[in-house]
DNA sequence: CCAGATCGATAATCCGTATTATCACTGTAT
DNA sequence: ATACAGTGATAATACGGATTATCGATCTGG
């Protein structure tokens, strides 16, 4: 039957105690632990013939790595509404995973409040994996903080600013420095940058790579937060003002507002330009591929997996240099950011 | 600062027992086991004190269920290309697991052979979970026999030809009768059905259907296998047969086909009708939205753990017609299933 | 004033694995 | 004969929490 096959057990076939087997399975071997390779032999038959494995609670307990990585996320990570910001880095994880022979632990039983999971609760699990990843687009400082004094191994995927949390994200105020500077370059007077608010860390590096480039270039740039007013009313300040490009914090912003811009007979890229201050790959407006950044996401996992097994491994926790990273995104052309005409 | 805060450090604090602080934490009351609620309230305020969270591995290792679902699947789910086929599996599960209060597990660590993971390898992992669901269109059969012998608790996705296999599927025949008979009142005269030859059983099962419909209405309908000559060939063979429809085994090989249907200057669904024995969502030929099947495979997902949980859960296993289930699917019309023309 | 009931709490044990200290035994050199 | 090193394996213990048996103290009734 299914019943759970211990090391007692295995001893008990082999004739051996439950020590031994231990040992055998361990491949200990020490000046005064030695176990001929005829009983070694004999223990290891055994182990087959009964398809043992090691109860991961037991050996977490015994202070063991499990070879479990744990993944929190704050909504649902496998939803298709999901997928265009998790896919990639879910993608990136499973690669990863497989490449260190680790298992995932998706923490899905986490108890939902406010439509959001919480990850402290009397029964959190976040122990049974040797390190855990979070991912989510905002997080909980508070819970945060938790987790760096408690001493859970974990890391965030985007930049934190709570001290001592090691995360790994995108250096967003070079990179969308580097799109506004693309956008005066091809010779427009004067944009806006349509955005959400300051509600993430993302948001405020986006906002400090716009302060970047409009401290070095003579191009001035109006904000504009969609979280003050609503779309339509933006869309029509914008139609009004004559302005020739519009970056948008994100895709699905810029394909609302081209829509609503459409709708006041301005057409992209015809009369307006618009770049995106995020990810575009698989959308456009129109037909038209958005112009703005690739976010380098697979490789972002890949990597926040490489700093958790530091921290987990690693005998002396890391210096911040190594657990605070930041990855380049690029900035792709795409069809929506073109020169603006000669008379507007 | 980071320390883990354990009952002991609790029992110290509040100047009792560890038992006592279990006892509370469990809010047990026994005849024999009585703690006034002075004593309760001490012992509840040293908790608050240190932000103490119990270890789940010690919970475990003291009796308590894991409440871990495997998942395995043959080859990486959360890549980009599986998401059409695992995506509203994946759904479907975390849906169902959050629902179960169960942590998802996947097994990222299995060893790569030839391309596809093994199951069962010395360091299997299958037993870290309360029980598994197998995702994969193609599975292995001796590993799913090894699995029923070894009473480990499972449920597949897809029909199993396999004895005593556990399964969730999708009842493929009926469905596939049912599209073809729609074929038929629609006026074919006659069809062709594109597969991928006998590889599953779900394939088999398509056949099955195609055979009942065959056998219920006057409409013949060629079998074509794709695996035995190449698409270009099987386009020609079809442009010059003046037949008026096509039904195809799954909307990649209707995409394919349609395409090289184009080339020869047949195009779908004007001169030819072209519809799928297999999920149309997000498919689309030329701008028509493919006919065809909608399968419930977030339902499936969610179908397979409660089954599982009745392995799991159950003191005695469950008759063959609990465990052994097909769900429907349903035909949606889609655009590229019309009458057929008057003169071809 | 003492037997028995009741109350409050704890020591002891278990779960499965890892590790350390220790032991019994064999040979070998002194 | 005796001390000593080397060998092969095990008993004992730790990890953190749940549970059970038990114990001392207090109370109750006769």
């Amino acid at each position: 039957m299914g019943r759970k096959v211990t090391q007692r057990e295995i001893a008990r076939i082999a004739g051996v105690s439950q020590a031994t087997v231990s040992l055998v399975l361990n491949d200990r071997d020490f000046s005064n632990v030695r176990i001929p390779e005829a009983t070694r032999e004999r223990v290891r038959r055994a182990i087959e013939q009964t398809a043992y494995v090691a109860d991961p609670a037991a050996r977490r307990l015994a202070g063991l790595d499990n070879k479990i990585i744990g993944v929190f996320t704050y909504e649902p990570a496998l939803s298709h509404e999901s997928m265009d910001f998790y896919g990639p880095l879910l993608n990136g994880l499973e690669q990863g995973a497989e490449r260190l022979g680790c298992d995932l632990l998706f923490f899905t039983s986490s108890p939902v409040v406010d439509g959001k999971r919480r990850m402290f609760d009397k029964r959190t699990r976040l122990r049974l994996a040797d390190g855990c990843i979070l991912l989510g687009q905002e997080m909980d400082g508070d819970e945060l903080r938790k987790l760096v004094d408690e001493g859970v191994p974990f890391v965030a995927v985007g930049r934190r600013d709570e001290p001592d949390v090691p995360y790994v994200g995108i250096d967003y105020r070079t990179l969308v420095a580097e799109l506004v500077d693309s956008v005066a370059e091809l010779g427009h007077r004067g944009a806006a940058y349509v955005h959400l608010g300051r509600t993430s860390p993302s948001s405020v590096d986006r906002l400090a790579g716009i302060e970047q480039a409009r401290s070095r270039s003579a191009m001035p740039v109006t904000l504009i937060d969609v979280s003050q007013q609503p779309l339509p009313a933006v869309a029509e300040t914008i139609a009004a003002s004559g302005l020739t490009a519009v970056v948008a914090q994100d895709s699905f912003v810029a394909e609302a507002l081209a829509h609503e811009l459409g709708e006041r007979g301005v057409s992209v890229p015809r009369e307006i330009s618009l770049a995106v201050a995020g990810e575009v790959e698989g959308h456009a407006v129109a037909g038209h591929r958005l112009s703005g950044c690739h976010l380098p996401r697979i490789e972002i996992a890949g990597e926040a997996l490489a700093v958790l097994q530091q921290l987990i491994g690693g005998a002396e926790p890391p210096s911040d240099v190594d657990t605070r990273v930041l990855l380049s995104g690029s900035v792709v052309p795409g069809e929506t950011l073109v020169r603006p005409e000669a008379v507007r």
